[in-house]
RNA sequence: GCCGAAGUGGCGGAAUGGCAGACGCGACGGACUCAAAAUCCGUUGGGGUAACACCCGUGUGGGUUCAAGUCCCACCUUCGGUACCA
């Protein structure tokens, strides 16, 4: 009976738990210093938990629960990211209400989520879903909406830091004389409806993020993915491009996020330059002044990062798109390019992708005059250029520019250098005739000048300005450096060109045509005005539907809902809804005050407990949900609804767990084996290398003892010569290598399931599963359980060998130093060892006859973060009466970390060749004179001259000696 | 292509510039058992030796250092992100 047994313990203190209110956070605690540790609220699909949510849960578990025994005040709280398309999907499929089956998921992950005994104050638990929750995602959208960026308002932040931009209430936003103030508003808000090219999906019968949309195809189900306008809300993240990625310095994540998220936002600074149109072969006039803030009628503005090399675009190019290829456009090329731009349009991004190796484009006919050599050259349209990028029209430097250069080579069009590439750069891509290249330096550029179209490669990288001069600027011999800023300035002067920041980050498209999400708080009046809901009239209840199948058109299926759209006789509400993202922005701060009816939450809750101290969550979410997020904070921040610029101080990657290592193998048709190295894989699956037939190999699974490791790879045991794949792969139904938590439950419990997922590795690495390692830590969690109970008696009783004796001095020290060691790794997430150390532990004190019981009583304090049941359990065995979850975290001596004598490595001329005991404070001399004095060093010394001795005192003595 | 991370035993992994491989899995040997499971004890990087000694070894090639898995340079591979962003 007493031998470990988690299916009984685990329960039981789950009850416990749940019964006594263990977890429950006082909203306030001014005496305990506070945690706010936070988890990436998952969403319930219908497949369950993955055995990726509890990883990250369980790193956040192990710090809470740690934290406390060091007296925090720690909120941890749990709940249910609900609206989104699949849940819609089986309602169509089914005809059932997306709010059962979300309810009947969200019933199940806290079933599963419960089952692993996290200590999460469940009352705080929120549901994006839930009219209480939505109803104030309505009203920080009202928010949004309400306010307008001020790009020039100065204030400073909280370190005191002068800032520029800032978010503003929309009442005072200064209107300029003789305009509509409404629409003057409603231009600048940062919730505006827009007619935008959108991502129209006619399967899932919805418009896609340009994020949800990959290779042309839905992220979700890859159906496939049209564009076509369409009038939507539209949120203005880029106003807050700069900030976003300036607090990227005052955060604490990992590198690599900040980099994706600069990325992301892709900040460039460049210049916008205008150049004249030619029409019926005359220049417009030059307009006097300054650099207008729209382009002039006939006038094409562009925007470039590389403003010095304005002298070498001898083309331009719009994008398909652009308002003024009509005006371009001569009546001889009319037809082709009425047809090109057809095409452009019908086309998928699919489709752009798959022509992205040969450059498309057509000529207008029509000419602009470049503003720095005066010469007329030919405007094109190509699809190359992006309508939704900088000014939708780009200078074209063939030269300097791969694009360009293949352009202007498929097209032949004249190619001009005015950047000076080094001389090392000449010579290696001096061919295609690079023997009968010039060696001299100054032929090389000569020839470079000549026609830098006969060089290997195009120099798309800084150098010295050449051949860009006219006869009232000279731009020759200066560095790109310089040249940026010289000639931008010399355009300014002349009101043709000015300096311009650009950024890859477009405005947000912030609605869905769908049905499971929230409704906008806003109505619409017959010329299509936007009026806010009242405060008072929140929330906008999603109104019942039976129906949920899409329209077939882009038209949402809120529209079925006739009673519910005709608001009054003037208004209609919008029946678009909000993404995914937006229950999912602004969760955190729900929690800290999640029953207030009143207000989102309350002010004073919110400057004690922000920011998030600790966000562990996936990568995935690496760009967008945290972008997002920061976006509705900084906004709520300006508008001095939080208190913290950032939401998250701190994050943490969780890394993927991949499915079990898989061994494959590979045979044709005749059964012959094909290597691994001759193997490729298309998308139908594998099929040999250079095999044009394409005819598909079949994969064969090995177990691990049918094969064998063999220089850099495996192979075959019963046939050595054929190489095989030996790969862990992502976890997919598809490939049948899903774990099931439920089932590692059941099996071995939920402490070894969350013991296994720490062992595995660092938290942020990517580790393959490994049911063999779970029966590990199973097996180790048994073991410390028979450390401490009888596991011979009848009754649960303390094992014999457990008594009031003291630790010996080993003992001590070890005692010591595990409480250290296990403290510090927990401190800095580093589980893997910690389970290490309590392993060494138990090695030690199972073999031990005398196992003092203060000594089993810290071991389960310095267990119970990571396997809370069994240290519950093993509490109580030790004679407690409640939890161990608010003990105090062990103390240690510090004396009992040094040890008196040491042992260390003597090293002659670097290598290991004989090791000393040594007193641990001895100082140099004296650890010279024991090595010397060990016989087997002084005969290896003997007759070689010590030229050199390093003593690393308690560490180390190194000869060098020859 | 660009950005980022990582390459250490058969496998997961450990190692403030100072004894590479802690801990676990697997494997092998032993104890207990009629037997098996469970459990316990021992061995386990490669070569070499009767056993030592010794030699080799952290993706590859260079470098810095008394000393490099760790720092620097170049390259290779894998994974993640991103991609006509002017």
């Amino acid at each position: 009976m007493p031998a470990y047994h988690p299916q009984r313990i685990e329960p039981k203190w789950q009850g416990y738990w749940e019964q006594h209110q263990t977890f429950a956070t006082p909203d306030l605690d001014r005496g305990r210093p506070k945690l706010y540790i936070l988890d990436m609220f998952p969403y319930p699909s219908g497949a369950g938990l993955h055995v990726g949510h509890p990883e990250g849960y369980t790193a956040t578990d192990i710090v809470c629960r740690f934290k406390r025994m060091k007296g925090f005040n720690v909120l941890h709280p749990m709940g249910w990211d609900a609206f989104g398309l699949p849940a819609e999907q089986y309602a169509v499929q089914t005809n059932t209400h997306p709010r059962i089956t979300t309810q009947a998921n969200v019933d199940n992950f806290r079933r599963q989520i419960k089952s692993l005994g996290f200590s999460y104050d469940w009352s705080r638990e929120v549901d994006t879903t839930d009219p209480g929750y939505y109803k104030w995602t309505q009203w920080i959208f009202l928010k949004i909406h309400d306010t307008w960026y001020d790009p020039d308002f100065e204030w400073a932040d909280a370190q005191g830091r002068a800032r520029r931009g800032k978010g503003r209430p929309i009442a005072e936003l200064p209107i300029p004389e003789g305009v509509d103030p409404v629409a003057y508003r409603d231009s600048k808000r940062l919730a505006y409806r827009a007619e935008v090219p959108v991502n129209w999906c006619p399967a899932l019968g919805t418009v896609l993020a340009n994020e949800e949309v990959v290779d042309g195809k839905s992220e979700r189900g890859n159906h496939p993915v049209v564009r076509m306008p369409l009038t939507q809300w539209m949120l203005r993240i880029t106003a807050y491009g700069d900030r976003l990625v300036e607090d990227l310095e005052i955060v604490d994540w990992p590198k690599s996020i900040r980099d994706m998220q600069r990325n992301w936002v892709g900040r460039s600074e460049g210049a916008e330059v205008d150049f004249p149109v030619l029409v019926g072969g005359e220049a417009p006039p030059r307009p006097s002044g300054p650099f207008p803030a729209t382009p002039a009628e006939d006038v094409i503005r562009v925007y470039t990062t590389r403003p010095d090399t304005l002298f070498g675009a001898t083309y331009m190019v719009l994008a398909p798109e652009h308002p003024l290829v009509d005006r371009i456009t001569t009546p001889e090329q009319k037809d082709a390019v009425a047809k090109y731009r057809e095409q452009a349009a019908r086309k998928s991004d699919l489709d752009r992708t798959d022509l992205a190796k040969t450059k498309t484009g057509v000529f207008t006919g029509g000419h602009a005059v470049n503003p720095v050599t005066g010469e007329p050259i030919p405007v094109w349209i190509a699809d190359y250029v992006l309508i939704s990028y900088g000014t939708g029209a780009i200078m074209a430097v063939p030269a300097h520019d791969d694009r360009d250069f293949e352009f202007a080579k498929t097209f032949g069009i004249p190619i001009r250098a005015v950047v000076e590439p080094p001389a090392e750069w000449l010579r290696a891509n001096a061919s295609p005739t690079r023997e009968e290249a010039p060696a001299d330096p100054a032929a090389l550029l000569a020839a470079y000048k000549a026609d830098p179209g006969a060089f290997a490669a195009v120099f798309h990288d800084e150098g010295v300005a050449i051949q860009s001069r006219n006869d009232a600027f000279v731009l020759d011999g200066k560095p790109t450096a310089e040249a940026k800023p010289a000639i931008t300035a010399w355009l300014a002067e002349r009101g043709v060109g000015k300096k311009a920041v650009n950024y890859k980050l477009r405005d947000w498209l912030f609605s869905r045509q769908r049905y499971w999400g929230e409704p906008f708080p806003v109505l619409l009046d017959d010329q299509d005005r936007v009026t806010p809901i009242g405060e008072d009239e929140l929330p906008v209840l999603l109104p019942d539907l039976d129906d949920f199948k899409p329209t077939g058109t882009p038209e949402p299926p809120l529209s079925k809902a006739k009673e519910w759209v005709n608001y009054s006789e003037a208004y209609r509400r919008e029946i678009n809804t909000m993404p995914q993202w937006a229950g999912s922005c602004w969760y955190y701060l729900r929690y800290i005050d999640p029953k207030n009816t009143e207000r989102p939450w309350d002010p004073e809750k919110e400057k004690y407990w922000l920011p998030v101290d600790l966000y562990v969550g996936g990568a995935e979410h690496a760009v967008l949900h945290l972008l997002y997020s920061r976006f509705w904070h900084k906004v709520l921040f300006d508008r001095g609804l939080v208190s913290t610029p950032e939401p998250f101080q701190r994050l943490v990657n969780q890394g993927m767990i991949l499915g079990e290592t898989e061994y494959t193998a590979y045979r044709d048709a005749a059964g012959a084996w094909v290597p691994a190295p001759s193997v490729e894989h298309a998308d139908k699956g594998p099929i040999r290398k250079g095999d044009a037939t394409g005819a598909l190999l079949e994969t064969v699974k090995l177990d691990d003892d049918q094969v064998v490791k063999k220089g850099e790879g495996f192979v075959i045991k019963d046939a050595p010569e054929v190489r095989i794949d030996a790969r862990a792969h992502k976890m997919s139904k598809s490939r049948g290598n899903v774990i099931n938590p439920d089932v590692v439950v059941n099996e071995y419990g939920a402490d070894s399931l969350r013991l296994y997922e720490m062992f595995m590795g660092p938290l942020e690495a990517v580790k393959p599963w490994s049911m063999k390692g779970v029966e590990g830590v199973y097996r180790f969690l048994g073991r410390a359980w028979r450390m401490v109970v009888d596991y011979e008696a009848e009754e649960v009783v303390l094992d014999p060998r457990v008594t009031d004796a003291p630790p010996t001095p080993d003992q001590a020290k070890l005692i010591a130093r595990t409480v250290a060691a296990v403290g510090d790794d927990y401190e800095a997430l580093r589980f893997n060892t910690a389970v290490s150390r309590l392993m060494e532990f138990v090695n030690a004190f199972t073999g031990a006859e005398v196992r003092p019981k203060a000594a089993m009583e810290t071991f389960t304090l310095l267990l119970a973060p990571m396997a809370p049941h069994l240290a519950e359990e093993l509490w109580q065995i030790l004679g407690h009466e409640s939890t161990l979850a608010y003990e105090p975290w062990p103390a240690f001596d510090p004396a009992l970390l040094k040890d008196d004598e040491v042992e260390i490595p003597v090293q002659i001329l670097g290598k290991l060749r004989g090791k000393i005991t040594v007193p641990a404070d001895a100082d140099q001399q004296a650890i010279e004179a024991l090595a010397r004095g060990d016989a087997r060093i002084a005969a290896l010394l003997e007759g070689k001259t010590v030229r050199k001795v390093i003593v690393v005192p308690g560490k180390l003595i190194n000869f060098v000696a020859n």
